[in-house]
RNA sequence: GACCCCAUCGUCUAGCCUGGUUAGGACACAAGCUUUUCAAGCUUGCAGCGCGGGUUCAAAUCCCGCUGGGGUCGCCA
């Protein structure tokens, strides 16, 4: 049985990078019909937090990597010692102080990964390797083997940047007379500047992700795209059908670049196709947030609201900014929308407008779509001529969904109202 | 610096294992169509096998070297 094993430490928050090692774990898993363990590494205890591995959790909820089993290091110190103590008695380790220090052999080591193929490394250049530290705490690698062995982890999916520290775990598992894993290194993430990714190149976090009105489809989704792909030109899939198609051996070796134009895009794609009603859910605490949405408020209207958007939203929070004229009155102008009213000089037809759309006996696109056009044929005007100055005026930009849609949402009353204020330019 | 990994359009990638493709797709960019604006959508275009040697009738694909990029070198994880 498969069993593999997501092992972030609680001293930050769950970026990018891990994300994308908990979804190959997870994959991998679920593709094998596997077990997949989320193993806090706590063991430095003066830099983890609560809060921190609350925030994972929840990032690993969000993204809808549910896993199987959950331990913690902290619980587990006198399994470490434990294990230590016996490599001392045995000779493969030396005691230094309270430390426990484990002696590298002469020889070579091979590893073979998954990804990569065979790797050599030669164990005489590498140092002994500290077990126990002073205070009687595990270090990480010491720790990670003894668990690994332990819980049967059968697969160990990680960064890249842990290549380096095979060959020491290697002898580690063989000190401990333990059967190794086998191994899988992932190229790393890099940041639009080729270096690492960092706060400098943008949002690490997964939750600043979601702050910034991502969905966890979209990302996980392009997570997914970085290192792999399903092949068949295909590049939205859901994490279901990834698990079909998902090969280890396919992934691939080199470092991926994270571009964030062209998760946006897929972003936009999720939310393009996704039902006006869970848009409008995932859309709710956002609106609460900006104080957009009193004790009441007619959903279905909204719902409608965001239908119209939907297009229009690469995420969550552009239908904040860019249909703040359904929840703001007065509305704010931009500076280009109002050197464009004062352009059109069409003041006398829209009070004309105003006048016809107020003795509608009904308010509807099409009634206000009709009333709009007579009111251009009389005048003897192309209807582009009133239709900007009028968007202007009820939504304070100048571009946006289909006026008469938009007129309809807005209501008669309003939208006579502010087709009549007066606006200081 | 030492050790290790990697190398297809600007970016993500298919193709590489099992040599013979007009080197395919996507993002971005550009143009056009559509249109009341902006998006979306559709069409088209731009753009790539890092370099040098081999092997072979034939190399993106196999081998070697170089160059470039990345990672590791903590009693951090």
């Amino acid at each position: 049985m498969v069993k593999v094993r997501f092992a972030p430490s609680p001293t930050g928050y769950l970026h990018i990078g891990g994300a994308r090692t908990a979804l190959f774990n997870w994959l991998y898993a679920k593709a094998q019909g596997g077990i997949f363990v989320l193993r806090i590494e706590d063991t430095d205890r003066e830099r983890s937090r609560d809060i921190y591995l609350e925030e994972i959790l929840q990032s690993m909820t969000w993204l809808g990597l549910q896993w199987d089993e959950l331990y913690k290091q902290s619980d587990r110190f006198d399994i470490y010692r434990e294990q230590a103590r016996k490599l001392v008695q045995e000779g493969k380790a030396y005691e230094e102080g309270p430390a426990v220090i484990l002696t590298m052999p002469q020889q070579e080591i091979k590893l073979f990964d998954l990804i990569r193929g065979e790797i050599v490394f030669d164990a005489a250049l590498m140092k002994d390797e500290v077990l126990l530290k002073s205070d009687g705490s595990p270090t990480y690698s010491f720790a990670c083997v003894v668990d690994d062995a332990l819980m049967g982890i059968t697969h160990v999916i990680r960064g890249d940047d842990h290549i380096s520290n095979t060959p020491k775990q290697l002898v580690m598992y063989q000190a401990l007379g333990l059967k190794p894993p086998k191994f899988a290194h992932l190229p790393l993430i890099m940041g639009e500047d080729g270096g690492r990714l960092s706060k400098r190149t943008g949002a690490v976090a997964v939750t600043d992700y979601k702050r910034q009105g991502f969905l966890p489809e979209a990302l996980v989704n392009y997570l997914l795209l970085l290192g792999w792909s399903p092949g068949n030109n295909q590049e939205k899939i859901g994490l279901d059908a990834a698990v079909k198609k998902f090969s280890i051996k396919q992934v691939q070796k080199s470092p991926a670049i994270f571009s964030l134009e062209k998760l946006t895009w897929l972003n936009a794609q999720y939310i393009k196709q996704s039902a006006p009603e869970k848009i409008t859910d995932l859309l709710i605490p956002f609106l609460e947030e900006k104080g957009y949405l009193g004790e009441k408020y007619d959903r279905k209207k909204l719902e409608t609201s965001v239908e119209l958007y939907q297009s229009r939203m690469p995420t969550l929070c552009d239908f904040l900014a860019r249909a703040d004229f359904l929840f703001k009155d007065p509305v704010s102008f931009e500076e280009e929308a109002l050197s464009r009213l004062k352009e059109s000089r069409q003041d006398g037809n829209i009070a004309a407008l105003a006048g016809r759309l107020a003795a509608l006996s009904e308010f509807s696109v099409e009634t206000v779509e009709r009333a709009f056009r007579e009111v251009v044929a009389d005048i003897g005007i192309p209807a582009s001529d009133l239709v900007h100055p009028v968007r202007i005026l009820l939504t304070g930009k100048t571009v946006g969904p289909g006026l008469f849609e938009t007129m309809a949402l807005i209501g008669r009353e309003k939208t006579v109202q502010r087709l009549t204020q007066k606006v200081h330019i």
